[in-house]
DNA sequence: GTATTTTTATACCAATTGATACAATAATCA
DNA sequence: TGATTATTGTATCAATTGGTATAAAAATAC
């Protein structure tokens, strides 16, 4: 009656194989956690979307708090891994720009079909403002964003993109700024297409005024 | 033994009068909530806080939703009454918006020592964005954030402060960026001169290059 | 086959959750 | 004074909370 197909990849020497994705499993809870926030979502609302009993979460994930510790840390590295890869893209630097947005907005949307806006900086933010922890792992991935449009931006320059005096420490922070507001405007709802005029336009702007000034 | 001089200024005609006071009370959930967001709140919690009984809380103010709702409604006047005094300091453009972003920081800080950023673009838009209605409550704020911006550089341009050309509309949207990313950082806990520093820097930039250019 | 190891499933726990019924209390009104 | 009205405190409610003890089930190792 069990589909073992799903079961993880590799077998696990003795013992009863897992029932259940490892993967696929953390991507439910992360996206209850996600809609729901950490306190509104009950243990029981997670073993009803994965379909896993109590002691199987318990003992494959932990309680509670480690489970959105792993959500938070897996929801990180993904979100690392489009922002460098969108980060790397040959183009000219306005649209390389609009790509990185992009890569996270695709995230807001990916498993839920309602926007949710940034996980780190709503639901984690708010929720689990307790744990200082929490607080330095957001400001650490503003800090790399931050840095990540700044590299981006001189190697735009060094193409000869961008003038030799654009102030990139200011661009590259209201790049920051702008990926900030598109966060919590998309989960509160707003259309896709007046996020997509609101990047494009700031995008622009931005580089538009020290360039050709 | 009840302390009767803080019960509400006007008699409320027949019956016992309330033993507590109103908008104090109603601060205090305010912090309560802004503090461990809504679903962790319990009305336990709200209880103990205050002081009030469980009846008495019900009586006086709704159930649990019914008290973040108007717990809201509170933040949000009082939002709208600083940005208000603030959009119309009569002082240089650069000054004026740095007073904008200072009015909507000292909130953040009004009574409570840990920084929690904007109970609305924190807790309220995580916490409670299975209600429609407060995404639609949050991008009005937003919105009419961006109007007062507006407003207030066109007022610098009417005195030329600001060149004939400036645009008017791509500044007050970064302007609502940087206030985002300002209650985002705020809240991760990073230092206030950092975010003042952060603040100055984009205003100025925000400001310099189309002033200048 | 038998022993070992890991994961399942059932059942259960004490504590907390949001919410109320009811009567005592304290004021005004007549 | 006595009737009315609103607030208060005590006690309690069923439901849900996060978390486990225990044993059956399903695989490997010998």
């Amino acid at each position: 009656m069990i589909d073992q197909s799903i079961a993880s990849s590799k077998p696990r020497g003795r013992g009863r194989p897992r029932h259940y994705d490892h993967g696929q499993t953390l991507k439910i809870m992360r996206d209850l956690f996600w809609s729901k926030g950490f306190a509104a979502t009950s243990v029981d609302d997670l073993c009803e979307a994965t379909g896993l009993k109590r002691p199987s979460l318990y003992n494959g994930f932990g309680d509670k708090s480690e489970i959105f510790k792993i959500v938070l840390n897996d929801y990180l590295d993904q979100t690392r891994g489009r922002f460098r890869a969108a980060f790397s893209v040959d183009l000219p630097i306005a649209e390389a720009l609009s790509r990185v947005y992009t890569a996270a907005y695709k995230h807001y949307y990916d498993s839920v079909n309602k926007p949710l806006g940034c996980l780190l900086m709503s639901v984690a933010l708010s929720d689990r403002s307790g744990d200082p922890g929490v607080g330095r792992i957001i400001l650490e991935a503003l800090n790399d964003l931050e840095l990540g449009f700044r590299r981006r931006l001189k190697k735009a320059q060094s193409r000869g993109e961008l003038s030799e005096n654009a102030p990139i420490e200011a661009m590259a922070s209201q790049l920051v700024a702008l990926h900030s507001v598109l966060a919590i405007r998309n989960r509160t709802g707003e259309s896709a297409d007046s996020l997509c005029k609101l990047r494009d336009n700031t995008i622009n702007h931005i580089l538009g005024m020290k360039v050709l000034g």
